[in-house]
This record gives C-alpha cells, structure tokens and sequence, in this order.
DNA sequence: AGCGGTAGTATTTTCGAAAATACAGTTTGA
DNA sequence: TCAAACTGTATTTTCGAAAATACTACCGCT
C-alpha cells in the first residue's frame, strides 16, 4: 500500500481542482457562498485545504462558466444576481432550449424515447416520496436536471449542449430564490408530464411552446414576490 | 524608476496568464498551433517563457472557449477541427447572430446606427487600399469582427454576447481555410454593405435572412473545397 | 479643511521544486 | 507465445514561498 494513505479524497473528478470547482459550484448555487461575496484566497486557502494555484485554476473555470467573476489583479467575487441578469438569461435559456427541443424531436429514436419517459419516471418516484415540497431535495434536482437534459439530448449538437448547461447551472441560484419565495408550489410534475407528452408525440411546436413558458414561469416568479432581493441594484 | 525594469511585457491584459492566452488564442485560430497538437507543458514553457502555473491558467481560459481540450491528468491539446464541428458551430452561430441582430435593431438607438456605419466604412477603407486579397490582413479581420459586433451592440444581451463572441472566435479557424480554399474571393463587402442597409433601415426580417446566408455560406466554401483536409474523422 | 503624494499592509500573481500520475519497455510466469 | 505485473521515465498536478500589484491610512502642503 501506498505511505501516503491519508492524500485527499476526490469525490468528483479526477484532479483536485475540478473537485474543488465542483464544491464551489454547489456552493455558489446553494447561495452559501453570497452573490457579489469577494473570495480572497486566504480564506478559500483555509476552507478548502488547498494551495493558492489549485484555487486558482478552480476560480478561472467557474469563471469561464460564470458563477464567479474574475477583476484582474483584482481577485474573484461570487457572480452578483440581479433582475437584469435573471431575464437576460431567461431569454439565453428560451432561445436555446427552444432550438434544441426542436432538433431533438426531428432527430431523437426510440432509445431517446425511452430515456425521456424514464427520466420522467424517475422524477415522478421522488416527488411521491416526498410529504412536502421536494424542490429543495438534491436528489430531485438532479432527477429534474437529468429530465430536462433527456429532452435535448438528441438535438445533435455538442455546442449548444455545453452552453444550455452552463446556462442551467447559472439559473439554479434563481431557481433556490423563487422556490422559496412562492405562496405555494407550482404544478411543475404537470408541466414536465405535458412536456414528456409533446416530446414522445413528436409535436414540436407544442413542446417548444411549452418549455419557454416553463423557463419564464420561474422568472415571472422571482420578479412578483422576490424583485426586493435585488435592491442593490 | 523601477530596479525591475527587465520585467516582462505585457501587451494584452493585465496578467501574464490573460496575455499568454491571448497570443495563443492567435496562433491556434491562425493554425500555427495544428488542430489536435499536444500542448506539453515543458514545450510551451520554453515558447512562451512562463511558469507550469502560468501556462495551466491560459489553457484552463482556452479550454473554456473551446481553442482547446483537456484531459483531466493527461494534458492539453488544440481542438481539432472536424467537419461535424464546423457544421454544428454554424448552426449555433446562425440561432444566437439572428436573435441578437434582431433585438438589436428592435433596440438600437442613433447611436447604435452611427457605429454601425462606421464601422462598415472603416471597413471598406481597409479593403480599398489592399489590391489583392484582404482576408489575410489582421487589420482587416479586426475591422470585420468589429463590424459584426456593431449589429449585434444593441441587444441587450450580455451573456448571448459573450457567447457568441466565442463562437466568432472559434470560427476564425474555418474562415481561414475557407479563405486559402476557396477558388476566388466571395463579394463579402456587398454582403456586409447589404447587412447595414438592413441593419439601419430597421427591417429585421431582411437582416436575419441576410446574416444567417452570409455565416452559412463560409461553411458551405469549406465543405465544398476543402473537406479532404478533415479526413482524420 | 481638502488634496496629493507616500509609506506600509493586504492581496493577488508568478515561480520552480516536489509529489502524483500516466506511459512505455521489460521481465516473469503460465 | 501471450498476458499480467513491474520498473523506470515522461508528464501533469500541486504546493508554499517570493515577487508584483492594489489598497489604506497617514502625513505634509496649499
């Protein structure tokens, strides 16, 4: 066995930067980590046990991916959130996701059928599960994620995946603050049962359709009973 | 004065890593990085005269734009270039340059349509002066981005602009080969006036058919030309 | 008092060595 | 002969110190 047994775990990819990048992602998400919170390296050195370069290097992808924002000789900040930021993505997300259901339906086969309606299923176990509301359950997320990412999948087109996901990833911090400020749950089993319907039934138009107003009903949300969270700006 | 005067220079940027990036970013979109070449770091440390870490944070930018690849524990290579690439990076160009250049003439005010024409005529001075080909010229190629970017100012997009920013970046690889390639020069500046004149006489439609032909038709020189050259795949 | 400059401190950026990992060539055992 | 394990080398990844840069608080001057 190997003496230096006590090297640090990697739960998530293969080097050490890519793990860090991925805790923070999670964090930034989850708002621990604040929107506009300046990240010096001493402190991140501190929480996260590693050297300044590793830090670094996780800094400049989740900047790339933008969910931190990099001043040169400035340092990194957590990517502020803002109304103007929110609908600018909304209409990032609508455009491309609208685009992408599209090609999937024209080009998906069976299996990318099947891998809809089990996504879909998989969705449906968790939500039974759970007594209240299950949008605060990482597990659903990921099943929600997964599910909408089964509906493009066979869109074709690597480009654009990359960019819906990186556009997804930034949504989430959104997504926390409307589930959390809405008087009570919206029916999104039904919007995704209606979506799946579209998808496997081949009427683009209709998924189209139904996926921007899925996009935007989370905006419109967060801007009735949430837009005072965004005064600083 | 400074007793470190023998500093290095910095042409681009503040750091050394942004600036790095940058002259790589120019020598893997003018090919003299080949597509697929492995980047080593011992190589690249001797080139660009720059320490492991340094090097890593430029690739790590690059990687995210999609100059480059990485492998997580196995280095970093330039992105090959294929035609399935090229294709799907059109096909995104085209959805996000027709979104953008519509809101943009939704949006644009007298400001915008000054630098619109201005631009285009820096333009058409560049092209003037040079007698043969002008694709290669780096002025010119500034001047051409800077043109597009003036259609696409007004839309209110910051992240859409980003994106597509990088996707125009991307792309300079299959300009240049569509430019070595092509049998005689396209009447580019006819379709880049016929642009403006849509761009300023505020009708969308004609601006949208005009620049999704115009992105298409550098593929479409690639495809007919010079498809031999991606024959690794 | 207000402004401009300056020294001291905090913070980021860069470096080259050291550790970890992958790769290639060789040997060993069936 | 072939596959699997091993060993040495090449390469990437990580580290903490050192250099460069930005920030802050103080001082002197008008």
């Amino acid at each position: 066995m190997n003496v230096t047994a006590f090297k640090r775990r990697k739960e998530f990819g293969k080097t050490l930067a890519s793990d860090i990048a991925h805790r923070m992602r999670n964090e930034i998400v989850t708002c621990r980590l604040k929107p506009g919170e300046v990240l010096k390296f001493d402190t991140l050195r501190l929480a996260y046990g590693a050297s300044f370069t590793t830090l670094r290097e996780a800094l400049t992808c989740l900047a790339a991916e933008g969910l931190v924002v990099a001043e040169e000789q400035r340092g990194f900040k957590v990517a502020p959130i803002s109304l103007a930021d929110l609908i600018d993505l909304t209409r990032a997300r609508i455009l491309i996701d609208v685009d992408l259901i599209r090609r999937s339906i024209e080009n998906g086969d069976d299996d990318w059928e099947i891998a809809v309606i089990s996504s879909i299923h998989r969705l449906g176990i968790i939500e039974g599960r759970e007594v209240e509301d299950y949008a605060d359950n990482p597990e659903w997320k990921v099943a929600h994620r997964e599910f909408h990412e089964s509906l493009v999948a066979a869109c074709g087109s690597p480009t654009l995946l990359g960019i819906r996901q990186s556009l997804f990833e930034r949504a989430e911090r959104y997504r926390n603050i409307s589930a959390r400020f809405r008087p009570r749950p919206r029916d999104k089993a039904g919007e995704h049962r209606a979506l799946m319907k579209a998808a496997v039934g081949r009427d683009a138009d209709r998924a189209c359709e139904l996926i921007a107003k899925h996009i935007q009903s989370t905006t419109d949300n967060v801007i009735k009973y949430a837009s005072e969270l965004f005064s600083q700006n």
